[in-house]
DNA sequence: ATGGGCGAAAATGTATCCAATTACAACTTT
DNA sequence: AAAGTTGTAATTGGATACATTTTCGCCCAT
């Protein structure tokens, strides 16, 4: 079964705003869009408006949309919401996460560590914050979480690609540090390691304000 | 000049969710508020996803549109959000607040503690918490604050009601606390106050689970 | 009497057409 | 020549009509 037009819309052009495909700033006709989803301009206006309360795309009223494009300022801004609410989320699903689910994320540690590609390591790492999550029940909290990677996700691209991808040793240390805390059941460290990475990863992209230009 | 039909639908159904007219759960028909605002249901469909996107509506596919409800355990979430992200916005605005603003907080603060009626004390200490983040830049920080003080809103008045709008003591003396590190333009002092008072609120509307029914 | 399925009514979803607004460009005017 | 103005093209906003989906009452069968 086929799911409706807005959603299909809304589907494709997120992946295609969280890949790159449609970089910050690029414009968004309506038209354009409803014909290249055979459908026509409504269901695309409903995409768009679903998409602008996801915070990734801009309407101007009588103007038009176009994917939206953080200011150093915000991005630093969305970091330190992070670093404040992902270590919340992850204590309210480390109870709730499936053994099934754990092994995953182990794996996930391993391979994130082989990682030889950008796209590569990006989806990896997005999979095992994303995974983490999946113990905490939906709500507004997920919700802000998922928005926040969402919105950043062409910085956190952008840096990578900038710092040669760098997987330093010091990721992969954090990350284990976080497994295990899920492991081990231990939400408190899990917490603290999670917030120790968001933190300086944070500082660390505040010194390449070259990516905002 | 009149703004669009969106937006003035927008305005209105925000106000009335927010004062109480619509309560969590009402129903909310494309048709009669097509009819009610002399407007097509084209506007009011773009007027129902923006309100989903602030959080105060539930949009279900096919089905129809509610006004959104808060569970007990989501409504503790959005506290403790609250308690996390408000001390970082508060910090972010004391210091490019304008004298006149500061003056104004200083008047709420007595007349909050003077208040004789519940929807006054509401209004009030909602311009009070509101007025504060004035300094701060938009984004989605601010964003996200508002959207938990709409979200939640309901909620305060049902547990305002229930206490007898208890304006105890200790409520002047955390808002006493928090304009006292404003004025003193103590960043530091106004973020812990406010967080004081957050997590002391959470806890208190965390023994009256009978809101939730 | 109760449970399940069927059908009609009602609400939402989509398409097409027309109106309003905006942006751009050419033109006039100083 | 530069700035302001006006007109036209392009794009979005809104209204009407129609299709689809859901819902709820009703009937039938067990």
């Amino acid at each position: 079964m086929a799911s409706s037009a807005p959603s299909r819309v809304v589907e494709t052009l997120r992946d295609e705003i969280l890949n790159g495909t449609l970089a910050p700033g690029a414009r968004l006709r309506q038209e354009d869009i409803a014909l290249r989803f055979n459908a026509s301009r409504q269901p695309v206006r409903d995409a768009l408006r679903q998409l602008e309360g996801d915070g990734l795309v801009n309407l101007v009223a009588n103007s038009g949309a176009w994917v939206s494009k953080l200011s150093e300022s915000e991005c630093f801004e969305a970091y330190q919401m992070r670093e404040k609410l992902e270590p919340l989320l992850i204590s309210r699903s480390i109870p709730n996460l499936k053994p099934a689910q754990i092994q995953r994320l182990t794996e996930l540690v391993s391979e994130i560590e082989r990682a030889t590609d950008l796209e590569q390591f990006l989806r990896l790492d997005r999979e095992f914050h994303l995974l983490s999550y999946a113990g905490a029940a939906p709500g507004m909290l997920r919700e802000f979480v998922e928005r926040i990677w969402n919105t950043t996700q062409h910085y956190r691209r952008a840096f990578a690609k900038l710092s040669g991808f760098a997987t330093s040793e010091v990721t992969h240390m954090e990350h284990k540090l976080i497994l295990d805390g899920i492991v081990r059941n231990d939400s408190a460290q899990a917490e603290r390691a999670l917030e120790a990475h968001i933190r300086r990863t944070r500082v660390t992209l505040s010194e390449h304000k070259e990516i905002f230009n």
